[in-house]
Parts: C-alpha cells; structure tokens; sequence
DNA sequence: ATGAAAGCGCTAACAA
DNA sequence: TTGTTAGCGCTTTCAT
C-alpha cells in the first residue's frame, strides 16, 4: 500500500487550520504589519504546526526575487577565490540566503553567460571577480532588470557597480621600497598579465617605487609556467645585470621562484631575495619563509556581502543607487625571503 | 518616458510566433519525440527569434525539478574541498545545471539543515561530505522525495547511497611500508579525529602495517592545532623510544610538523622522517619536499558527478536504485622527506 | 484588518 | 501530431 506523496504544506492548509483566509497567512510570512496579533499568533502556530516553508517557485512566479545570491570566480580551486566562496557562503547562510556558484574560468564570455544564468533563476544578488576588461553592457543590462551586483578583486570597467578591491598599487611600493630599503638596487618584477586589474595596480606600484629611488625597473610579464620562469632564471642569472632581488606580482609566480632557486641552488636571500604577493597557509613553512604583501579573501568577501545586502535593499525599496568602492588595506609580512630574519620562526 | 519592464519572453510568445499551440512548444522544449520535424525547426526558429529561456519557477511549481545541483563540504576553503567543488560546477554546467554550494563546518545539523533547504529548492542531485556520524534518516527521507545524493570522500553511514572514497587504508600502509623499507622501526602516527573515515582507515592501514612487520603502533590522536603538534613533539624527541619517522595523516598535520621541524632544528629526513597524507601544491616546495600519499580531488569529484547524473537519470525513468560504491587509488609520491631523494629536483 | 478573485508560466491529462 | 483545459502555490488588486 502505497502512501500518498505527501506534498509539502501550502497555505492553503495553514489558513485552513488558523482559519483565516489564504491572504493573511501571505501577510503573515511576508511580516506584512496589517495583522492583528491575534490572529498573527494563530496563524504562527499553525505553520509551527504544519511545519511549512514557503515555496519559492510560487513566489518567484510572482514576481519575487530568490532568496539566492550568486557568486562567479574565475577559479574556485585557487585559494584566494576558495576562501572568499567559503566567506560569501557563510554569510549568505546566516542572512538566509543559498550561494550559486560559477567558476568563469577567465572566460569573459563564459562569465557573462554563467551571470545571465543566475540572473534567470531570478537571484536578488550577484558577486563577481571579472575577467572581462571592457565595460560589459550585458551585465549592466541585468543590473538593471533589478539584479544587485557588486564587483570585488577587480572593479568592473567603465560600470556604475559597487567595487571592493584591496591597496594593490601602495602594497606592492611598500614591497619594493622594503627590498630597496636592504640594499637591493637591481630589482626585477615577475609576473603574468598585465591586463589583470590587480597585476596592473602592482606593476605601477613596483615602477613608481624604483623610480622614487631612481632606479630602472625591470619588468618582466608574460610569465605563467614554471617552464617559462626558469627560462627567464637562467637568462637572469647569467645576464651583466643580474638581480639580486625579485618582486613576484603574484602567489604563483613567487611559488615557481622558490621552487627553481632552490633546484639551481641560489641561496635565499643572500644571492637573490624575494617578495611576493599574497599570503598563503605555507607561507610561513615554505624555506626560506616567504615575505609577503597580505591580503585578506575574508575581509574581502564580508566587505563585498554587506555592500551587496545593502544594494539588495536599496533595490527592494526603490532607493537611489550610489556605486561605492571600497578599498582594503594590505599587510606587507616579514619573513625570511627578503632578508629580515635569516631563520624565521613560527 | 519610462519603457516597459521588458518581461523575458514566454512559450505563449514563442506559440503565437511559431503559429503553434502552447503544448507544441512546451513539448519542443522538453525534447518530447511527439512533434513533427517541420514544426520542431518552425518553434526552434522562434525560439532563437525571441530569445526565449525556460522559465524554471513555472516548471517548479508544475512539481519538476530544477536543473541545479548542490554540493555541501565541511569547508571550501580546504584546498581538497575546493578543487572538488570547481571540478563539480564545472561538470555541472556542462550537463547544464548550476551548482549550488553549502559548506557544513563540520556539523551535521547544519549540514542537514542545509540539504534540506536545498531539497527545498527542488534540485536534481546533491553532493556530500558529511560530517554526520551515524546514519541519518533525515538524508535519507530526502532520498525518498526524489533527491539524488551522492556522498565522496566519506560514505554515508548505513545508508543505501552511491559514495566516492579512495584507498585510504592501503595507501597508508603502503606509506608506513616504505618507511618501513627506510629501516625505521619506531614510526609515530599523528592526526586528529579518528571519528572521521578516512582517518580511521588510514589508522588501520597504519596499524596494518606496522603489524604486519612486527612493529608496535604509536598512534597519537586528537592533535588539532600547531600548539597541540609542538607539545607532542617536544614530548616525543625526549622519549626513550624517540621515534625516527612519522606518518601524519592529512595535510595540515605534516605541514605543522614541517614547521616545527625546522623550528627545532631537526634535520628531515635524517633525524627524523615523514610521510603525509594528501598532496598539495606546495608538497614539492616546501623544504625537505614531502613525500605524501596523493589523492585526486578531481578524479573523485568526477566519478561522483557521473554517478550522480546516473541516479538522476534513473529516478527520472524511475528505475531501480543499486547503490554503487567506488574507491578510487591513491598514488604514494616519493620525495625527500621520507629519505629516498636527498636533493628532490622538481 | 481581512478576504475573494485573478493570474504569474508552465505541463499533465485529456480531447481532437 | 496537435490543441484545450485546469491548476501548481503564491501575491497583487480590489473589495469588505
């Protein structure tokens, strides 16, 4: 014998129960104040009772807007992103919200699909790491079918959208002028695409400090393998002007930089220092202990979330739209890479 | 002048273009065979015209389910949960669907707490680590509405459920052989909660093998933090029977005492060995590089995926439902700290 | 403060 | 093969 499929409760059974209309129960679960506390309270109990929820399909039929945000990174596996999703989840959570997620896979194209996925499913909010350069009218056109979206990591080019970045270019001077500050007067800058906001930023950070020295910047982008950065270690070793100190733009290319000096056998720091950018968990245990210039995905993602739930409510109430941009400080660490501490402790 | 709200095109739009019935076009879109190839291409072509997507809330509220899918891990920022979840949304989407994401914190209400608002929504499938402990019957009523769910990384205790798991026990043992094979004798196991499966299969695998050579188990649980992993090992170079090997059982255990190593001036792998479980990204890096028992955290989100997609198929032509339990290998990487390669080269 | 009616976009069931 | 009807659960509008 086989049982009936047991729907869920609806409010037609809720009113049934409190006997009330269908309407005052829809009044109750949207907190509208034109109800009587008496009647609120018998209508509270039979949901208790009932164990209903709202359904969301009914709501978003209507008109509504889910109770979902979404979130698109180009990469969920990196570490950065990974902690953000984790942050942006959390709090999601506790507003009571559920998170999509989309990996865009630094695919402009790809993103803007994934965002106009998302957008059909009606969410009330969307969070993005672009990796598109210029301004991308599609996206706007979703912002403005009701859509908040708030841009983090990178601004969104040429967009009227709340923005929250960190003090790349200041980070990556204060990096260098550290370096300069050991002495250092050849220092190279590694990394890979300039075109990526962040890596920009860093760039002009790293020129404006060596000319503040009057030093010669050297650059050298374009970098992405490990193939790559041992091509350019070993036409850097044996070149007149060999460095004696790298700037590396990023995680990665600081990662390959340890990796391949200690295979050639330079000894860190004292033939070649380095600094990197972005902390990571093996920072601290990687030998020699890698300095860093800190940013923190936590920090990034709350910053990000409460702008977004601010626009989520300014859209609900019609509210004027003022794009913000926030931006977060930075912490340059010491460790053993740039010369501070020769053995570095925990 | 304010234009029209623009509402997204709906199958009525779509039907009147393609001068067809409404049902003709619900079923072009459902890949229903029951159309003629002529109309099929007259509704494709409106269709592309007016840019119509299905509406997902109407079709919802008709009782189907929606093309999303959830994913919940104790933790997205765990590199291994990460790469898991990139690899899952990205499958997702070229099946088609979005992933939603929930990370549990490690506890099983919130975990459960979470399935269920997911079921809420109505998805396809679901992705699970749990952090529950014993078989829970509010997972498996979910399964009962008609919810797929898979469970990687951890079975499902007790529960007629398709899981993903790899070779813990042997791939422990085969570490603990090849330090066996070293000459160690006195080998220390570290790790944190053995409540946990793969722990608990990797303290078997330890066990297994060290009986296997007549050596007796030093097994030391509930170490967590760094302070709890100084403390042991502090205690544990003052012991009479110091060990000369370690084998930790995950990542952030190994990397602890990779730390503390060094910090103490030990000389690895000469004082003292170690082996680990999980690889990383840095695992080559790090200084001595360690040998770790590699797991793929992209081929187990992939044979969990294919899995899942079977089991929505099925339930979809409500077929029977034989839970299928695969255990993928593991690969022990030998680097440097466990004594084979002096000087680990990339 | 409360309720009745209409309909959001779609599909299951039936009719043709 | 195709079209018509009804209604999923909810909220909006308009009564009361």
């Amino acid at each position: 014998m086989k049982q009936a499929p047991e729907r869920p409760p609806t409010i037609r059974e809720v009113a049934k129960l409190a006997r009330v209309g269908l309407m005052t129960v829809s009044r109750v679960i949207n907190n509208n104040p034109r109800v009587r506390p008496s009647t609120l309270k018998k209508v509270n109990a039979a949901i208790a009772a009932l164990g209903y929820q709202k359904n969301e399909a009914a709501r978003l039929l209507k008109g509504q807007r889910a109770s979902m945000i979404g979130l698109i990174v180009p990469d969920l596996s990196d570490s950065f992103f990974a902690v953000c999703a984790h942050t942006v989840q959390q709090i999601a959570r506790t507003h009571g919200y559920m998170t999509l997620v989309a990996a865009s896979e630094r695919d402009s194209e790809l993103e803007i699909q994934q965002a106009e996925l998302m957008a059909g499913r009606k969410l009330a909010g969307l969070l993005v790491v672009t990796s598109t350069k210029e301004g991308d009218e599609r996206l706007q056109r979703l912002q403005k079918t009701g859509l908040a979206i708030v841009a983090f990591d990178r601004p969104l080019a040429g967009a009227q959208t709340d923005a929250v970045v960190v003090e790349n270019r200041s980070g990556a001077e204060e990096a260098v002028r550290h370096l300069i500050g050991h002495g250092h007067k050849r220092i190279a800058c590694l990394g890979y695409d300039e075109s990526v906001y962040a890596v920009h930023e860093r760039v002009e950070g790293y020129k404006s400090a060596m000319h503040a020295s009057g030093l010669k910047p050297a650059l050298s982008l374009g970098i992405n393998s490990i193939e790559g950065t041992r091509k350019w270690l070993q036409a850097a070793l044996k070149s007149a002007d060999r460095p004696t100190a790298v700037f590396a733009l990023n995680h990665r290319t600081a990662t390959y930089l340890l990796r391949l000096l200690a295979e050639f056998g330079i000894a860190v720091p004292r033939e070649m220092a380095l600094v990197g950018f972005d902390d990571f968990d093996l920072a601290a245990v990687v030998s020699p202990a890698l300095t860093t210039v800190a940013q923190s995905p936590v920090e990034v993602a709350r910053r990000a979330m409460a702008l977004l739930f601010d626009r989520i409510s300014d859209h609900r109430r019609g509210a004027e739209f003022v794009p913000a941009k926030i931006v977060l400080p930075v912490t340059l660490i010491l460790r053993a890479s740039c010369g501070c501490t020769p053995h570095a402790p925990a």
